[in-house]
DNA sequence: TTATTTAGTGAAAACCATTTCCATTAATAG
DNA sequence: CTATTAATGGAAATGGTTTTCACTAAATAA
């Protein structure tokens, strides 16, 4: 039962007050099941997991959570091109790391790699301070994506 | 007509041809819009400039040649959130160039940049070699998208 | 050229992730 | 507690994309 261990940390009911939204069951589950997953899950995905404790959830209240929580910064939207969308949580009080992503265009799977990520965040930092100035756009995040083959398919070939 | 022009550069046509494809009248005509076009086009726009002077080449047909041009690397498929995909050429005879996005969350305009390019293209070059090899991943291309605020909307906040 | 093969096609229908609608519920302020 | 109104669930609608299938035409053989 989140409502206590999550409540307690204060972080999530404070984030969501601070902008005007309310904490409700179903936002928290969400996020509690988003905060405690590895994988891209899908809104189904997550409605999945979150329906046999709380049957009261519907799939509806999982795609309006997940836009907020977009909105708010909490999780990133991600598309790997099988049709619908992925999530992930971005970042929490214990702070997952911030990572990119190798897509196979082959079968989907999709790998998550953090190394060479410093040297990527140096230039990505540098590039967002000269695209702000030039064109007077506020940077909020950045996506990047390799496609490609993973090993498995680039085997069978 | 470009039956004559684009047969003539050879191009085209011997690309399709050396993956097994043919090339039709609607794949000719699809491909020689995307080519002189500048913007991001939905399969639905470019029907919309096919459909004039080429009333016989089908919305389903500009779904399908997408597909087959997405898949000979002939052009980008892009996401910028706004529900449908969008394409560009991807680089032909006379080469356009290679470029990132800026995409604004508020009203999806989206702006192709070109500067600052060089150094990221290092990078990318050094890091897809170091993915490569640790991930046995074949990178093939590769996505890089900074989402924000156009000049526009984060005045009217 | 003509005949044969088979990739490609258009139109309509199906698909299916996501959004909208609306009557109901429940979080918050006072 | 009561009043206010954000949030919700379920059903229906939406709409971009895919599938189906009978038909067409590009490549190839004869
Ligand atoms: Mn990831
Ligand atoms: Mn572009
Ligand atoms: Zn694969
Ligand atoms: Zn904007």
């Amino acid at each position: 039962m989140p409502r206590g261990e999550c409540r307690g940390q204060g972080w999530w009911h404070g984030k969501f007050r601070g902008c005007g939204y309310r904490l409700t069951l179903g936002r928290e589950v969400i996020l509690d099941i988003l905060s405690k997953s590895e994988g891209h899950l899908s809104a189904e995905d997550i409605y999945m997991k979150v329906h046999p404790k709380y049957p009261s959830v519907g799939l509806t209240t999982v795609y309006r959570t997940l836009d907020v929580l977009s909105s708010l910064g909490m999780v990133y939207k991600l598309d790997f091109g099988d049709g619908r969308a992925r999530y992930e949580f971005a970042e929490g009080p214990k702070g997952a790391h911030h990572h990119h992503h190798l897509v196979c265009t082959d079968c989907n799977k999709v790998i998550d790699y953090t190394d060479f990520i410093d040297d990527e965040i140096e230039l990505l930092n540098q590039t967002e301070k000269g695209l702000s100035k030039k064109y007077n756009f506020k940077i909020a995040n950045h996506l990047i994506q390799f496609y490609g083959l993973c090993e498995k398919c680039s085997a069978k070939k």
